[in-house]
DNA sequence: ACGGATTTGTGCGTATGTATA
DNA sequence: CTATACATACGCACAAATCCG
C-alpha cells in the first residue's frame, strides 16, 4: 500500500501535526518509546525520523525529561540599509550602537561582549579585503545577545567580527586606539570616521550556510540550524578596502532587511525585467 | 585518554582531512566498510559520523559506486542592487532578463522555466503584501538553472516566485496579460512598469533557513543544504504593495550582493557606530 | 542488455551511558 | 535517589542504487 519508508511515515505524520499546530512551539513531542509502540517499529527507525526533523529545523532535542520539543523562531530583523548607510539616530550618551538601537526598537534588550585579537587573515577575509592570505590583521569580535525585557536568560543572536589592516587598527585618537579597546565603544560619526577614514561605498555579501563548529557553540545552535553570513566591505575615498564586518547570525532568530529607493531614471533607461 | 565519543573521532578526522585538502571537492571518501575496519567500530557509528558531516554540508552521499564525496560550492553571485534598482543594461532583443544577465557575466549559461498558477496566499506572502491570508493571488514561478558553457547538465540554482494581487496580474497590454504568459518575457522598463505601475521603493528581507521538502526536490539539494530566501516587496507611488518576489536559492551555489553608496550627510549627522 | 560487485539505505534487536526533573 | 528519555554503541540482514565489464 504505502511505498514510503517506515521512517518517512513517522516523519510525515509528525511534520504534518506540527505544521497544523497540533504541537505548538515549545510543546513536547511523544517520546521515542511511545512511537515505537504506536507504529510497531524499532527505535532506530523512530530516531531516523527525528534526525531528519531536526535537520529540517522543526524539532530540537534534549536528554532527560525535556524530550523533544517543537522549535520556535524569534524573527528579529536587522536593517542593513539604515545601519551606517542611512538615517539612524543613535545614542552616544547611552553608548548604544546601531545594531542595539535597531533591536531595541523591536522590543528586545541587547548587549555585546567585545574581544580583540591579532591573527592571520583567513582565506575568505583576505579576499574581501584584497590582501595576501595570512596577512596579520586585527579582529574585533562582538558577541551580541538579546533577551525579552524581564527575562533572565540572554540568547546569543550574532557574532560580529570586524577585520582591519594593522595600520588602521592601531590608529589613535586622543592617545588611545579605539579599535583595540575591549569594550563597547561609540563615537560621534562612528569609530572609523573618527580615525579620519571616509568610507564612501559598501559592498555587502549575504550567504546561507551551515555553521562552523565554533559558531554552533557560541550561538548555542540546535543541530541542523543554518546561519546567515552578512559581510560588509567598507571602501574609502582612495578605493582602499579599509575593513570588513562579518556578521554571522542564527537563521532561526534573525533576518536582514534592506530598504531601497528605486532610481527612476535608471529604471526607465533600463530594459527588460521579467518579473 | 580520549573523552570524545567514538563517532566524533571519526568525524573530526574526516573533517580535518577535508579542510586540509587531503580530499578535494568531488573526491570520494573511504567507504563505510573500510572505516569500520580502520577504527574497529560498528557500522552504525561510522554512519553517525557521516550523517553529521552531511549536516555540516561537507559531504554528500549516493548509493552504489559513487559512495560519499566531498561537496563543492559554485559561488555564483546575484547583485540585488543592480537588479531592478540600478544601472543594469539588459538585452530585450535576446530576451535576457537581469538575473540571466548577471549570471552570464560570471561565465555561466542560464535558462528559466515559467509556470503561472492562481492560489491562496500563504501566511508569509499575505504578510509581505499586506493582504488577508488566503486571498486569491497569482503566482508566477520561474525555476532558474545554470550550467558551464559546453556542459550538458543544467543545475537548478533558484526558485523565483512573484506573487501578484489579481487586479495587477490580469492587467493587459496590447490585448495580452504578460504576467500570465508562461514563457520568458522581457519588456522595455520591465513588465510591471509596462503595466503602468510605478514602483518607487523596495523592501528586501533575507533569511537563512532549511528548505521545505518541495524546494529540496526542485533544487536537487543534498541533505543538510540550507537555502537563502530573498523577498523583495515592491511598493508603488500610492504606497500599495504591488508584488513580492520571493527567491529561494541553494546556499552552496549562490549568494546575494548589494552595493551601497554611503550617504555622507546622513553619516556625519549620524552618531555612534561601534564597528 | 545484463549481471555481478560495490556501496549506501533501511530496518531489526539489544545494551549501556548520561542528562534532567 | 529514581524514573524518564535521549545518546551512544554493538551486530545482523536485506533492499536499492550505481558502475563497469
Amino acid at each position: 500500500m504505502d511505498s514510503r519508508a517506515r521512517w518517512q511515515v513517522v516523519y510525515d505524520d509528525l511534520r504534518e501535526a506540527i505544521e497544523q499546530g497540533k504541537y505548538a512551539p515549545g510543546d513536547q513531542l511523544p517520546p521515542e518509546r511511545e512511537l515505537v509502540e504506536r507504529y510497531g517499529v524499532a527505535r532506530s527507525t523512530i530516531r531516523n525520523a527525528f534526525t531528519r526533523l531536526e535537520q529540517a529545523g522543526l524539532v530540537s532535542a534534549g536528554a532527560g525529561s525535556v524530550g523533544r520539543t517543537v522549535r520556535s523562531s524569534l524573527e528579529i530583523s536587522f536593517n542593513a540599509t539604515k545601519f551606517e548607510v542611512g538615517e539612524y539616530q543613535d545614542d552616544v550618551v547611552r553608548g548604544v550602537d546601531q545594531w542595539a538601537n535597531d533591536v531595541e526598537h523591536q522590543g528586545w534588550e541587547a548587549r555585546q561582549q567585545v574581544t580583540v585579537t591579532q591573527r592571520a587573515a583567513p582565506a575568505q577575509v583576505a579576499k574581501w579585503l584584497d590582501v595576501e592570505s595570512k596577512t596579520r590583521l586585527y579582529r574585533r569580535r562582538r558577541i551580541r545577545s538579546v533577551r525579552r525585557p524581564g527575562a533572565i536568560e540572554w540568547t546569543p543572536a550574532m557574532i560580529a567580527d570586524s577585520w582591519f589592516p594593522e595600520d588602521i587598527a592601531t590608529r589613535q585618537v586622543n592617545g588611545v586606539a579605539p579599535l583595540l579597546e575591549e569594550r563597547d565603544i561609540t563615537m560621534p560619526g562612528g569609530i572609523i570616521a573618527s580615525l579620519g577614514i571616509r568610507q564612501v561605498k559598501f559592498i555587502d555579501e549575504l550567504r546561507s550556510r551551515m555553521p562552523r563548529d565554533e559558531e554552533a557553540e557560541l550561538l548555542l545552535l540546535p543541530k541542523g540550524t543554518p546561519v546567515g553570513e552578512h559581510a560588509r566591505i567598507g571602501i574609502d575615498d582612495q578605493g582602499r578596502r579599509v575593513r570588513v564586518l562579518v556578521s554571522v547570525f542564527a537563521g532561526d532568530r534573525q533576518f536582514v532587511r534592506y530598504e531601497l529607493a528605486v532610481n527612476q531614471s535608471a529604471l526607465s533607461g533600463n530594459r527588460g525585467e521579467s518579473s
